[in-house]
Order: C-alpha cells, then sequence, then structure tokens
DNA sequence: AGGCTGATTGTTGTATACAACATATCATTT
DNA sequence: AAATGATATGTTGTATACAACAATCAGCCT
C-alpha cells in the first residue's frame, strides 16, 4: 500500500515516541510487542531498532534486547559540547547566508517564542523554541548540518526538557533570542556564532547543575 | 560461535570496503551476491545495509536496491564544511586536555607522517595522515565528538583520496600539522582551533577546485 | 511505424519458521 | 542450607518462503 517501506515509518514513530518521552530511558523495547502495536512482523520493527542503533537513540544488547538510550552524566555533557558548536557553525553561516525570507520566518518564530514567554507558557515555548531553532538550521543553507544539528537536537530533548520549568529560564533564554536574532538580522557572523553557542552551553550548564544537584539522577546504563 | 552478531561485522567490513573503494560510488550493491560472498542469508546483509544508510555511506532507493552514496559536489562541499569545524572543535579542547601521553603518541604520528613525506610515499603519508587526527579526535577527551569525527573522516575518505596526488600537497599538509602540533603542545586553543579548521578547509577547496576544472566529475545521482 | 498496454521477470519488503544463546529455575550435592 | 550445575524457557539472530512492486519487453492498437 504505502510507498515507502514500513521499516521507515516504524523508525520514524519511535523516533518521535522515544523523543516524546512516551517510552523512557532504560525501557526495553519488545520487538513482538512493538509488531502486534503497528500491526506487522518483528521483521520491520528489527530494521526500525537497528536503525535507531546507529542514530544513538537505542542501544541493542546482543542477545539480550534493545533499550532506549540511558545516556550518563557525561555523555549528556559531551552531547550539548557538540551541539553548542553545531548551534555556532549554524548561527555564523546564516549570518551570512540567510535570506530575506528565511529572516521573516526566524522573525516571526521569536515572536511566537515572546508569545509564550508572556502567556507563561513553558510548554509551549519549549515548542516554539525548536522552530525558532529550526529556522537558524534551515538559514545555514548547508543541508547536512542542518540534518545532523537536527538529529542532535531530537537526541537532547528528553534532557532539555528537565530543565524547562527552571526559575527564570524562559526569561533569560527568550533574550538570548532576541541577542541571536539581533547578529544574524546585521549579519554579523562572529555575534552569532558565539551568542548561540553561549545559548547551547547554558543548557549543558543547567543540565549539569541539575544532575549534580539530585545524585541519583542519571543512573548507570541498565 | 561469533559472541557478536553476524550484521554488525558485515557493517563494518562492508564500510572498510566500501571507504577503501573497493566498491565506488554509484555501485549497487546485491544483497545476494553480498550474502553469498559473505556465507550468510539476505537477512544480516539487509540490517547491515540499513545501517549503513542511517550513516549516510549508501543509499537505498526503495524498490530499486542500495547503493553507495554518490555525493554531488555541493554535498561533498558541505560535509567538509561541517568536518572543518568539528576538527577545529576536536584541536580546541585537545589543546586544553591532551594528556602526556597523548602527546607523545601524536608526535609519534606526526614523525611517522615525516617519514613518509621524505620517503615521497604519499599513499603512506594519507594513511598515517589518518592516524595524526585520529590522536587529537582521542585527546579532545569528547568520546562522542571522537565518534562524529571518525564517522565523517571516513565518509570523506573516497573524496579526500582524489587530492592525493595534487603537486605539493603532502609536504604542504605536513607543514600544517607541524603548526597543529605546535599549537596543542603549547595548549593554545584558539590557534589549534585556527590550525585545523584551515587544513581542513584546504581539503574541501582542492575538492572544490578540482570538481571545477573536471566538470563531469562529480555525475549526478544515478 | 510509433505509442501504449499488459504480462513477465527479477528484485525488494515482509512474514514466519528455526536455531542459537542467555537467563532463570530447580534439583542435586557438599 | 548454600552453591553449583543442568534443564527449561523465552528471546534474539538468521534463514527461507512468500508477496508486492518496479522495470523490461512483447504484442496490439491507432
Amino acid at each position: 500500500m504505502s510507498r515507502i517501506p514500513q521499516s521507515q515509518r516504524l523508525r520514524d514513530q519511535l523516533e518521535d515516541a522515544i523523543v516524546e518521552g512516551l517510552y523512557a530511558p532504560g525501557d526495553r523495547l519488545d520487538p513482538e510487542a512493538l509488531a502486534s502495536e503497528y500491526q506487522c512482523s518483528r521483521t520491520p520493527v528489527r530494521e526500525a531498532l537497528q536503525q535507531l542503533a546507529t542514530t544513538g537513540m537505542v542501544e541493542v544488547k546482543p542477545k539480550r534486547g534493545t533499550f532506549v538510550a540511558r545516556l550518563n552524566v557525561m555523555e549528556v555533557v559531551e552531547r550539548f559540547e557538540v551541539m553548542a558548536e553545531l548551534e555556532g557553525m549554524c548561527g555564523r553561516l546564516a549570518a551570512r547566508r540567510i535570506t530575506s525570507d528565511e529572516l521573516t520566518a526566524l522573525e516571526a518564530a521569536h515572536e511566537a517564542c515572546r508569545q509564550a514567554r508572556d502567556a507563561g507558557d513553558s510548554d509551549e515555548y519549549y515548542y516554539r523554541n525548536g522552530v525558532f531553532h529550526e529556522c537558524i538550521y534551515t538559514a545555514s543553507h548547508n543541508d547536512f548540518l542542518a540534518k545532523e544539528a537536527l538529529r542532535l537536537h531530537a537526541m537532547l530533548k528528553p534532557y532539555r526538557r528537565l530543565q524547562l520549568h527552571v526559575r527564570n529560564r524562559v526569561k533569560d533564554s527568550f533574550d538570548e533570542h532576541e541577542r541571536i536574532v539581533h547578529a544574524l538580522r546585521s549579519g554579523d557572523a562572529e555575534t552569532a556564532r558565539r551568542e548561540l553557542m553561549d545559548h547551547v552551553r547554558l543548557q549543558g550548564d543547567r543540565f549539569n547543575d541539575m544532575a549534580a544537584s539530585i545524585q541519583r539522577l542519571p543512573p548507570p546504563r541498565a
């Protein structure tokens, strides 16, 4: 029926489900259960899981099953470190390459963030924040970079969500966005890069703070 | 018999074979042929190919087969652009974090490059150049970054190989390495970053030059 | 003669059957 | 009673059978 393989559909759906927190880190993904869940056999499920394994979303333990990736603190911090660099690169390139249409879209996303902030809706802000960042990825006009940034962004989503309700985080985040938009609008590549890197690094730092305060938060790999 | 799945062994072997040029970009990878080649059935082959597809080494065209990824000029240039950033990041971190053991290993790799240069053996230089760069990835002490850098490095190998015999490239490359080692030894993060970025960017530029001079070199995707 | 339609062929995608292995349970031995 | 080993069970990894689809070519119609 569908023109695209079942395994690919499954991969996307599972990825979404994991990112959305439907399956928590450490959960075992039972192929048979998923097969009956998605009305197919184990084969497409296996292929989907294999693909997710190569992107690092799940971890397969040979002969023991596949589990939603549970990253320890260092692994998350490392990823934030790389994310900061990639976002900074997106900003640097976007400052030089962004089109007026893309700038308009970025400013619209920014405005949407402002409304969510004013409404005090941090969940909504978080969602619109994602759109904002995707605008910058696109504006880098480097499709490979954009894809990689998007992938990492998705991987870190469960860990960024933890800091959703930290005091003043939304307000601070928006101010940082403000400076980023300004830098992009004025085509200041180095400033855009620095602001974006700092913006992401802050998230990594916040995560580290939380992990440090809740010692047993990042359980060792199951 | 083997403790690790066949599909994973296959994935690594196929990846090596592709990187080594045994299968050229655009080649079709026939699952049945590979199955008989590696003495197994289509299933592990399929899984290996799926995994390679998610890393971008091969491209699966639904219902039409899987092919070794054939990148057009822009796709390669984009990857070099990202590679430059990642290598620069490795350099920046390595300058601050490298241990004396790692510095020793780096200098040994550098010395091996010098010998290959003096012997005028550009193939050998190319190989030892890879070891040199891997030392820096490791010294970044960010395993995730190191893994990503290694992956991109492997992906670009077939396209870097094209410039192996460009006039003076080995000599210039070694001089660049010299400056990189110096920066890392003295812990100068910003210089290490800049030198490594420039080093990789030069390769991208060279590739671009070649592609421009041989117009039909990068054939459109089959 | 040229273009279109339909069967044919070969390949991919999926399901299922089977085998190999890891874990857990239970009996046996010390 | 504790520890160890064998068996049982359930899960994963692999092979194969089957179905669905795309490409090719032949035949027919215009």
